[in-house]
DNA sequence: TAGGCCATCTGGTCCT
DNA sequence: AGGACCAGATGGCCTA
């Protein structure tokens, strides 16, 4: 949990009905200010548990998506760019075994391809130190050392 | 120490 | 009125 510069006016301690601020009334605040302050409050802690749901889906989306190397964890908008990257792999495969639709080896063998870095990066269409967007090619190196892997596969 | 990433708070806006 | 969503601000942690 990480120190937080409010936590000792934690969302959550009112909402459950721990904190002060259910209280008696003060004699010049009134109530008006205190039923604001709870609101406040109880909004704070609505918000964290709604990150919270954001964050547990991004940790859902890390698991199904490839990664290379295991040594640290991608970042938000990391996960965000891989999985597109992924989807588009993916969708690619499906149109070209539509093509050859009359062999149904072929995607069985594509399907395992894929999974492997230099397929994948094939079906991308392109090397990431040569994209238009900077930071997402720093981010997508494609380094053939690098060991390519599905997290949960 | 600077920069990246993140969690949290906060005020605004929209919707029910 | 109250909840959901969003974006900006702030401060902590970690790494090069």
């Amino acid at each position: 949990m990480k120190a937080s510069k409010c936590d000792s006016a934690s969302g959550a301690e009112l909402v459950s009905g721990v904190g002060s601020a259910s209280g008696s009334e003060s004699p010049c605040g009134g109530e008006r200010v205190e039923s604001g302050a709870r609101r406040r409050l109880a909004a704070n802690a609505r918000e964290r548990r709604r990150m919270q749901g954001l964050n547990t889906a991004f940790d859902r989306l890390r698991k199904v998506v490839p990664q290379w190397g295991q040594d640290k964890k991608l970042s938000k908008y990391e996960t965000l760019q891989m999985a597109l990257s992924y989807i588009m792999a993916l969708t690619r495969i499906l149109a070209e075994a539509e093509r050859y639709s009359t062999d149904r080896r072929w995607i069985h063998i594509q399907y395992e391809h894929v999974q492997e870095a230099e397929n994948f990066q094939t079906y991308l269409g392109q090397t990431a130190p040569e994209r238009k967007d900077s930071y997402t090619g720093s981010i997508f190196p494609f380094n053939r050392d690098n060991s390519f892997q599905i997290v949960n596969g």
